[in-house]
DNA sequence: CGCAGGGTTGATAGCCTTCAAGGTCTGTGG
DNA sequence: CCACAGACCTTGAAGGCTATCAACCCTGCG
């Protein structure tokens, strides 16, 4: 199945701009349109999946919870991005508005009748779940053998890849600090910590809900796990 | 698409019994029997996706590596498991035989075509898509948040459901400490001293390639997050 | 102006890694 | 059959990266 890269855009793997990857028209028939307000739940982990979305505007942020109250964000759904695809009948994940947002929701149930008769709709969901496996594989790398250093540079990066339809040097970070620690299984402590560092040593320039890049080589030798010896950690606690 | 269950077996999430899921008719058509031996590559990541696999027999690790030699293992692909499913035209990880390994390979390009032409097809794909996805997930929250002794109780418990197929309370385990270790983004010896731990609390038996468990409910608590308090994990460096 | 929530910075602690050595099992060859 | 080599596993000691605890700052808003 390679049909991921032409469905998510032409930029390649992170793409996602509004408007590339419009949804097959057999699908858009079923699609209802919601604006959800900042903060709010979209669904909830363990709730019946009735409903699986499109982001039109807006940052989602998908997320698991531990009985504990431990939390882990598994992603940041843009305009453009596809979620609530499941294997069962609940929802793996809770799903809240980041941001406003607007997004369409497509009843599930009418969505898998609609893809065993309609090949191009199955094979759209399918790049969609072979895209999100893809990432997914990646952040398991991220999360076992990273250091904190390299997780940021590798979100930071990610990010970009996903703002550059704005054109903008210095982009608007919608999420807060503890949304991107629990993506990257570190502390709002660190994180940071971290874009600090960066700042000091020129590769980023971070503003409370913004950041530009400076140093696109250096992020991407330190989100590769290049240039990440021991004495480069060292300096963040310095 | 609810359809994963039903696919993978009876026995609910982890069932991977040899035969309970047999692949489509039209897809055994395109398949191939290969026999591997213990430690050979069976593909190399980055190298041209050109099979997707069914394993028949013996055990698989799917594994990344970072440029300086940091191994991810992102699983053990059994009898029944089929992998290699991509989005793109290269495997993003490298397969390679644990075990002796036998197993069932389908040109990838002819597999496309068909499921473009067969729903039945197409909806089995999806199926195992969504289930590895959906075990992605749950590993990256394992990944990102849990402890040494949480990880290994989870792993134990995995392997121990995908070994029920066999009713023996005491099975074989045929991956290294190394394995584990960088399946559970841990090392070999915090793997090794988590084992000793648990057996020491009467929670498993451990021998060198066997394990058999005595508190499942233990295990549980542990692997679902409950019962590990700062306290408890002290204990394994004791 | 004051308050509340998020962000930053500092000090300390701890879980796991790293480095190191010893132990055990397996397979192989005499 | 037994001995040996090598890999794998276990155990110990010390160190480091990140978490935790705590204080302060900043910003937006009523």
């Amino acid at each position: 199945m390679h049909i991921g890269r032409e469905v998510r855009g032409a930029a390649g793997r992170g793409a996602s701009r509004p408007g590339s990857q419009d949804a097959p028209a057999v699908l858009e028939q079923l699609g209802a349109t919601v604006h959800i307000d900042r903060d709010q739940e979209i669904h909830r982990q363990d709730a019946p999946a009735d409903y699986c979305c499109r982001v039109l505007s807006g940052c989602v942020r998908k997320l698991e919870l531990m009985p504990d109250g431990r939390r882990y964000v598994s992603g940041f759904p843009f305009a453009g991005d596809f979620f609530g695809l499941h294997d069962r009948d609940v929802y793996a994940f809770t799903a809240e508005a980041v941001t406003d947002v607007v997004l369409r929701r497509y009843p599930r149930a009418k969505v898998e009748a609609l893809a065993a008769r309609e090949p191009a709709l199955a094979q759209w969901l399918a790049a969609m779940c072979l895209y999100d496996l893809h990432e997914a594989y990646q952040r398991m790398t991220l999360l076992s053998r990273s250091t904190s250093l390299e997780r940021v540079a590798a979100f930071i990066l990610e990010m970009d890849r996903r703002m550059e339809p704005s054109g903008r040097s210095m982009w608007h970070m919608p999420m807060s600090r503890s949304d991107i620690a629990d993506n990257l299984g570190l502390t709002t402590e660190t994180v940071s910590r971290v874009l600090t560092q960066l700042q000091r040593d020129g590769l980023v320039e971070v503003r409370r809900n913004a950041i530009e890049l400076h140093d696109h080589p250096s992020l991407r030798a330190l989100a590769a796990g290049h240039g990440s010896n021991r004495r480069d950690r060292a300096e963040v606690y310095a």
